[in-house]
DNA sequence: CTGAGATCCTGTCTGC
DNA sequence: TGCAGACAGGATCTCA
């Protein structure tokens, strides 16, 4: 579920928590995608949060020195409850409680990640990650130089976190189709003009999806954690065997990189 | 260095 | 209805 503009909406959810004190951090199960450390406990207890931000799919929650960094993997979620509404949901890993509310950390599959650092930006796992997608870096001509020194398709190209952080497997189909290019074509092999196509279609579908996230952010703020995935309307994801809403061609679904990759043979070349 | 493939984990859906 | 197998929105790690 998490790609970059449910990540957004989510820490756009959470921002509230600014300037509260964090009380407590408690974790349920430390087995995460890694072993959470102790010191998310120790180091976090009655700290002031100065600011909540993103980072790639990371969510950072800033301190006077420390930084938790939270990631969703596949299928985390954050809810927020009353600090004293003890309802509790099977897979709820984590809580951080402040005085009257508190942010859980669902993960049914334990992808995600929760560390604690004090530069996130010298982290790891952050500090060779691409350009933001919808920064001004992110640009025809950072485009064409990814593209010409790779020799992945394109779809590969646009996933790989190193080039550029937040497209996903649905908006990467979404994307490529927009831009009218084929998901399978040579990176090296798509001209410039297919580049600066695939860089506006690529801003244009994660805003659109961001704004869309306004659903979601309800469904995140009910207590009852109703889960509800976001009503983005989606031309080629999911979509195999029906047909193109443009041209009316079947959706073909093939697998690029292990992964489920939906286009429409006549719309993209 | 690059790129392909396995891998972590649980739940749900499909087909026999 | 039961059960095995495929598959799911991520990304790292290992190996050639």
């Amino acid at each position: 579920m998490p790609e970059l503009p449910e990540v957004e909406t989510t820490v756009r959810a959470i921002n509230k928590f600014e300037n509260r004190i964090l009380k407590e951090v408690i974790i349920h199960n430390k087995n995460l995608r890694w072993k959470v450390e102790k010191k998310v406990e120790t180091l976090t207890r009655n700290q002031l949060v100065h600011k909540i931000t993103r980072r790639a799919k990371y969510i950072l929650i800033y301190f006077d020195k420390q930084c938790l960094m939270v990631h969703l993997g596949m299928s985390g979620k954050l809810r927020i409850q009353k600090s004293n509404n003890n309802y509790f949901k099977k897979h709820d890993h984590a809580e951080f409680i402040f005085k009257d509310e508190k942010i859980i950390f669902n993960d049914v599959r334990r992808f995600g990640s929760i560390h604690l650092c004090e530069n996130p930006d010298k982290h790891r796992l952050i500090k060779d990650l691409g350009v933001e997608p919808l920064s001004k870096s992110f640009s025809k001509s950072y485009m064409k130089d990814i593209c010409k020194n790779s020799n992945l398709c394109i779809k590969k190209l646009i996933m790989d976190q190193k080039n550029v952080v937040g497209v996903g497997n649905i908006y990467a189909s979404e994307s490529l189709f927009l831009a009218k290019i084929n998901p399978s074509r040579l990176s090296k092999e798509v001209s410039d003009n297919e580049c600066e196509k695939l860089v506006k279609s690529i801003k244009i579908i994660l805003k659109k999806a961001i704004k869309m996230g306004g659903t979601t952010i309800k469904d995140f703020y009910s207590a009852d954690g109703n889960e509800g995935y976001f009503s983005l309307k989606l031309n080629v994801y999911g979509r195999d065997s029906m047909v193109c809403n443009k041209c009316n061609t079947k959706i073909i679904k093939s697998i690029i990189g292990q992964r489920a990759t939906y286009s429409c043979t006549k719309c993209q070349l």
